[in-house]
RNA sequence: AGGGGUGUGGUGAAAUGGUAUCAUAGGGGUCUCCAAAACCUUUGGCGGGAGUUCGAUUCUCUCCACCCCUG
């Protein structure tokens, strides 16, 4: 029943979210958005949150701020993983402190699965935590035995859920038989009953695009910028500091990519056009989330004229029609 | 200009006298506790022409393009 009261407390409660691919442009139309509203932006980026790594995740910086309260950025050192379940409790105490403050709630950021936990309220904080002795141990299973070993092992604990899942997807898989050893329940029906959530907000998601092609020059240029602010040097100190590759943190595109350098297998070159690959590769997954969420507003930036005061006006607009702003 | 070499999807490679394989890029998708992750799927091609042959991407000739050497 404490679901059911989440639920209550939130609802009709205004929510704006502005989205959109990597190097779209996010940042700036934010900042301009939220000081029109009198809103606090609360970033919904699985890298961001990490200290130290500035140049390579395009974290605002507080003097870029323009006196708008931003949350959930540059909170965690390198080394300490984070994960949706940590994430959405985070969310959810900033969320609240906001609303008492009189604010709107602005959530700006790439990671789409975090979104979507915090506008549905996926009930995550339950009795599934990350286990990860049960983790290493299936994956371990895994390799000894195939991956369709495993999957065999899922189909006899939750057959709906096997179906669903391909067997090369190891972390799908685990997650599921884990799931089952751990709360004796069947994902498959942890999902299904999660999904059909109506979200208790009232609430705006906005997600900004342009031509692929204009994307994807835009990503390459910024990759080029990232080099010249020092990226590379970036890393080094991230990595001099926290020298785990498998932590969360060292998965991040911009760093993960070094790695074949540092093993001498990679001219820095070539980590560069690594780089601009895995943003363009990124910034595609997220486009494919977004066109299954429900209730998205497309601000298709070739339609405005590539004007971003257009864009700008026509959010406030719409904003003002759901009654989250009135203007003042 | 002469000699040599190479031309296979956007790119890099492979193979074969009988309907072309792989990687990668590009497109689409899945996703409810590692998500900037993981996974699935798919569109493209034998430089042009002629000949040999039942049949040519493969053999021959020629043209074209590119590369190297010589001048």
């Amino acid at each position: 029943m404490a679901e059911l009261s989440v639920f209550e407390k939130y609802k009709d409660k205004p929510l704006v979210i502005l989205t959109g691919p990597t190097a779209v442009g996010k940042t700036d139309l934010s900042l301009k958005l939220a000081k029109e509203i009198g809103a606090e932006i609360i970033s919904a980026d699985s890298m961001q949150v990490y200290k130290m790594m500035d140049v390579g995740t395009a974290k605002i910086l507080p003097h870029e701020m323009q006196g708008v309260r931003h949350h959930l950025i540059d909170y965690l050192e390198p080394d300490q993983d984070l994960n949706v379940a940590d994430f959405k409790e985070k969310v959810f105490e900033t969320i609240d402190q906001i609303y008492s403050r009189g604010h709107i709630p602005m959530i700006v950021g790439g990671t789409g699965f975090y979104i979507q936990a915090i506008l549905y309220c996926i009930d995550l904080d339950d009795d599934s935590p990350a286990n990860d002795k049960l983790r290493s141990e299936l994956m371990k299973y895994a390799s000894e035995y195939g991956n369709e070993a495993l999957h065999e092992k899922l189909k006899l604990i939750d057959q709906k859920a096997a179906q669903s899942i391909h067997p090369n997807n190891l972390k799908r898989v685990i997650r599921a038989i884990e799931y089952y050893e751990t709360t004796g329940k069947l994902i498959s029906e942890h999902n299904e009953e999660q999904s059909q959530h109506q979200s208790p907000f009232n609430y705006s998601y906005f997600v900004l695009d342009m031509p692929r092609e204009e994307l994807y020059k835009r990503i390459n240029l910024r990759v080029n910028l990232m080099r010249k602010n020092g990226l590379t040097e970036e890393f080094e100190r991230v990595y001099a500091k926290y020298p785990r590759r498998d932590s969360t943190a060292m998965q991040a595109i911009g760093y993960k990519e070094f790695f074949p350098y540092l093993d001498g297998e990679m001219s820095l070159d070539e980590v560069y056009e690594q780089i601009k690959q895995d943003s363009r590769h990124l910034a595609k997954r997220q486009l494919t989330w977004f066109r299954r969420e429900r209730d998205v507003t497309w601000l298709e930036l070739d339609q405005f004229d590539n004007d971003r005061d257009k864009v700008f006006k026509y959010i406030i607009e719409c904003l003002e029609k759901k009654g989250i702003y009135d203007g003042n």
